[in-house]
DNA sequence: TCTCGGGTGGCACTCGGTGTCTTATAGTGA
DNA sequence: TCACTATAAGACACCGAGTGCCACCCGAGA
């Protein structure tokens, strides 16, 4: 046992740090509460702070880095016999889940994140690193390396590339549509659940549109007879008037 | 003419800290260079540089909150007869001919960026405030309000919200995509003709999957019939559909 | 000439973040 | 039980970003 106890005691000073930093933001906001206060609080001193984080904003974050290491290690063992949009929702549920493990925490964070600009900023920087993983991840699995050889502007290979990154968004943006609701519901329900069903509705509604297909055409006359619902937006039936003629 | 020798020198201030930034970056590194030497160089005190930016990582940012400003204006202004994606086209297309206005310092701020995480998470948060836009307006376009009400968890409303942010990620992504591209490139050829074409090839096969289904109120069987002759103006049509429901 | 207002310079101050040295503590081998 | 070592933590000094405040300059009127 390479070292329990240190380990143990550096698990505990973390955890307390992140406690008191979350209690203080709340209680007195981000910017009004200095460092100092925080390892007051957790009983250490400031340069300790220091040591577990590296810089003010991380401490009420869950360990993005690990995780990122850990999504990353998943994609990268993923058996080959396994569909890649399949690796990448397990891997969007590994991360819904850390944040399941410990509901109160999760939305004492959020209520702090929403209301600083820069803890906001933090954790776009932090999401946007786990879109860049499942995109490089869809690339590799399409057989596209990571060099991205310098011109490759309007190549077939840009063109999935592309296509992956929009994937990969996709995967994210309802990660965080789903974590968020979750989270402004106080953190009740099975988010895993939730996010399980919302990726699999959107990416079943994707996978198709990886694969071209072309728009039905209209037969012709002299007159044209639009058939539409009330309530269906102007633009709509412009739109479909204009495709006609 | 209110103070136009004043707004004049302070569009020459700012100018002249950009530069001046831009090339300490690219030649001694982002953290190495300290504001003083920026302000040095450009011949102002160290106190005017933050009445122009508001931190460091700004100096060589395009104004994004003048340009995120402009986006917003764009799309509210936009005719209720021009559909959502192409609204959100042109403003994706307003984006990146500033950067095209531009393509020296566009290229030599790419160098910069590229390398310092810093100045790559600033972006990063620049661009998600786009996409927010962009959602914020496809939303309101469908008739779901900004407020967004508390519990709509699995909601057919919830889930339209979940595809309109689908949808901006993929622009914003694809805009990124074809940005980064044509900066890697040296900044030679027609950027926007890129992006529109890419965005209409993305959009297009986005826009079927986006009207799919889960629609709200989708089996009313309020059906409103327009016959018209071909060659009839669109704002005619849309005048009497408007008088119709 | 006086005044008013916006841009600027100068200055002091707080605080986030780092480098470095020293100290305490837990595990290891004899 | 006694050094020995590695690792975490404390103490201290230092740099630089960002802010508040006051004084200054200068063009536009009254």
């Amino acid at each position: 046992m390479e070292g329990r106890g240190h380990v143990a005691v550096r698990r505990d000073v973390r955890r307390s740090l992140t406690a008191a930093a979350l209690d203080l933001f709340l209680a007195q906001g981000f910017d009004e509460t200095t460092v100092d206060q925080i390892a007051e609080a957790a009983g250490v001193a400031r340069r300790t702070f220091f040591r577990h984080f590296r810089v003010k904003e991380d401490a009420i974050f869950p360990d993005h880095d690990a995780m990122l290491r850990e999504i990353v290690a998943h994609l990268d063992s993923a058996s080959p016999l396994v569909p890649p949009l399949t690796a990448v929702t397990e891997a969007a549920l590994m991360v819904v889940d850390t944040y399941a493990a410990d509901p109160e925490t999760s939305v004492k964070r959020y209520e702090v994140t929403r209301r600083v600009p820069s803890l906001r900023e933090h954790e776009i920087a932090a999401t946007s690193r786990y879109q860049r993983a499942f995109a490089a991840f869809l690339n590799e699995r399409d057989g596209l390396g990571t060099p991205e050889g310098l011109d490759e502007r309007d190549g077939a290979a840009g063109q999935r590339r592309l296509r992956h990154e929009v994937i990969a968004a996709a995967v994210v943006t309802t990660h965080n549509h789903v974590l968020r609701a979750w989270l402004r519901g106080g953190g009740t329900g099975d988010v895993r659940a939730h996010l399980s069903e919302a990726l699999s509705g959107i990416l079943a509604g994707l996978e198709p549109w990886l694969d071209d297909r072309a728009r039905p055409g209209d037969d012709e006359d002299d007159v044209l007879v639009v058939v539409t619902r009330r309530g269906t937006p102007l633009w709509r039936i412009a739109q479909e008037i204009e495709a006609a003629r």
